[in-house]
DNA sequence: CGTTATGCATAGATAATCTAAGTATATAAT
DNA sequence: ATTATATACTTAGATTATCTATGCATAACG
């Protein structure tokens, strides 16, 4: 587990959750570990800390949610990304990758072999 | 010049001001120009902006500051990187490469001829 | 002598997470 | 039965951070 700045955590969960829901349709708990499992352990999320993102992006309008009653008869409210959503998350995506040739080029690090 | 989110510039302000301290000692408004050439123009940062973020850093030792006359009669207030600040890049280039991996791992994007 | 570029500082508004606490149910263990 | 643990969502308040706007000041240029 990788203590990651507030900042960086800030700067990474829009286009993280979109990334997740851009997989298919998920809920707040789900998300939490799937992250843990696509950063190899690296990203643990508190839930206190993920709900709150959750329904600002649904105030924006990049996702809509809906209350599902599970077959163990748990209700789970699921996320799933809107267009809107995925025209931000292309827009994350640019924005990520520009920023991080930024650092490299800044950093002097070679990826001209790269690709 | 691309508009990046407050959040991704809060969580790149850091690095990027480190890492251009690294190559040598600069003045508040050389950096900013500094970052517009490296970022190819994408990076226009307010000076208003970029001050705050210098006297935080020093506040935690990351960088050091002096005043300098230069030939002109001007005077600047030149900072250069501690060597807690060295340590500081060191981190927040491993968190970021963390950091973007994930987000490579998530966006399915191949990485594996890199390097 | 006026305009532009250079150069630093800070107050107040704004925006965002993070901690902590609360609520609730299913399942497994004892 | 009862306790503990994992699952699952919410929100208030504290904290932390930039961003806008403004002010001050000097050098260079025309």
């Amino acid at each position: 587990m990788i203590s990651f700045s507030k900042s960086l955590v800030a700067a990474s969960s829009k286009p993280l959750i979109l990334g997740v829901l851009q997989e298919g349709k998920s809920y707040g708990y789900s998300i939490i570990q799937r992250m843990k499992t696509i950063s190899n352990g690296k990203i643990e999320w508190a839930d206190g800390m993920l709900y709150p993102v959750l329904h600002r992006l649904e105030k924006e309008g990049l996702i809509k949610s809906e209350w599902i009653l599970s077959e163990t008869g748990r209700h789970r409210k699921y996320y799933s990304i809107t267009e809107a959503g995925k025209a931000a998350l292309h827009d994350e995506k640019a924005n990520w990758m520009s920023m991080h040739e930024v650092m490299l080029n800044l950093w002097s690090i070679d990826t001209s072999t790269s690709q």
